[in-house]
DNA sequence: CGCATACTTGAAATAGTTCAAAAGACGTGG
DNA sequence: CCACGTCTTTTGAACTATTTCAAGTATGCG
């Protein structure tokens, strides 16, 4: 995994966002001179906590990081996962008492971003507050979309459905090719992130992958047959809002 | 149920929103006079369709409407429940294109309030700009909790949850008191809501009555004893951000 | 009164879980 | 470079929560 400047972690977040929405020269320059203040770091396996009140929000530089979400009997359940260029917790810049906890799944490294730096960035450049907004409901659509796969499809499905969904979003950050991706997540937290067993999670990835559809392996993904993994998954990536839908 | 004016269903929303955000008294006036341009109407069952381009935003003044989205084999997923009080699209602002669809689930009437009078509004009264971005961040934290329900909780809990959290928002919406509240929802829909089929949701309703806990009634919830209803479903309100922390 | 819709109950089937243990990968220190 | 412990993946077999299918009973409406 390629090290990585502050400015170009920032950068690709940039072009995350302005994938969805039109952003001016002006304020990318202005949300690029911001890191200054921060420095990228080493994360924790857990480093944010439920209840904690935040003050910052984090940026995932490279590695990979959950939202998650615990039962009284101790189950974990994972809502989101965010890849680099992701902010997982942008969210906490107008709600910064969390009900979730982050956590990540492998060497992290994050850039921590003041809140009252992006809150005046965000009334500077009126489109930038549109676009983290904007990012949000992305991040509640894959939200909802996991509802569905979860709750109404077997696990064939749903496990296709997220190892399609992540190759999209791969791509979508610049990240990965049309064929394989970074993926360094055990199969005991990839269970959690689809609801199932790390047993039963474990016979479906055999079988989809003597299927010849999608190989998941240590620390990546690599798809055989995109088409197929597609229609395993019933997957449509218009929740994912790929296109700039700013134009009246 | 009571019929009520323009301006009593949009106090309704102020007061909602006003929970979670400080809410100036001319913001709450100008967006009080927002509705002389819309009237109250009757919707269908399907009235938001998966693809569609909006333009207004849909308060919810009586009934019940849910956002759902279906898999190929017709199988539905309720991803949301809207009672009188909340704005089920008002995400739509930044994200127009729809990917899920909006439905009545009993006689309801909506407000269809224009876009850009909304986001006048907000540029007018960045109060309300947060006010609206956290009330979508919190629909988050309830879908969020919705999965941790479906996927690893079993049936009792995750109905009792459903039940406790409705009751609450209820309350917070000004509707019902703290034993009862109104849920005219058939039975078929809620097992969708809680991703479970039709017979077994039946069944656990059933015990639920059995064990003196709570009762679902045609048209509305009695709930016989909240503390162990809570217990059952494990349920915390925090998630529903029910006290204003804007306080620094 | 009859038809449609919603709710209830029973019995059989199954997808996914649970428990248990083997086999493989990986780093660390001797 | 081998031995050792730990963590992860894989496989087997028994079990169970939930589904499926099917039929029956209310409830309400024209």
């Amino acid at each position: 995994m390629a090290r990585c400047t502050t400015k170009e972690a920032v950068a690709m977040f940039i072009n995350r966002l302005a994938l969805r929405s039109p952003i001016g020269k002006q304020a990318q320059a202005a949300l690029l001179d911001l890191p200054a203040v921060s420095e990228i770091e080493d994360v924790e396996r857990d480093f944010v906590h439920v209840g904690d009140r935040l003050s910052h929000s984090c940026l995932v530089v490279d590695g990979l990081v959950a939202r998650f979400a615990q039962t009284q009997d101790g189950a974990r359940s994972v809502v989101a996962l965010h890849i680099p260029g992701d902010m997982g917790d942008l969210f906490s810049l107008v709600a910064p008492n969390v009900t979730w906890a982050l956590h990540a799944l492998c060497p992290t490294r994050i850039l921590r971003i003041p809140h009252h730096h992006l809150r005046e960035l965000a009334e500077q450049h009126p489109e930038l507050a549109t676009a983290f907004w904007r990012d949000n409901v992305v991040d509640a659509n894959i939200l909802a979309q996991w509802t569905v796969n979860i709750g109404r499809k077997d696990a064939r499905s749903t496990v296709a459905h997220l190892l399609a969904e992540m190759a999209v979003r791969h791509q979508a950050n610049g990240l990965g090719s049309d064929h394989e991706y970074g993926f360094p997540i055990t199969q005991a937290d990839l269970a959690d992130a689809v609801a199932l067993t790390p047993v039963h999670l474990n016979r479906v990835l055999k079988r989809l992958r003597e299927d010849a559809i999608v190989i998941k392996e240590n620390t990546s993904v690599r798809i055989m047959d995109f088409a197929r993994l597609a229609h395993a998954g019933e997957f449509d990536p218009a929740y994912l809002q790929l296109t700039c839908d700013d134009r009246p």
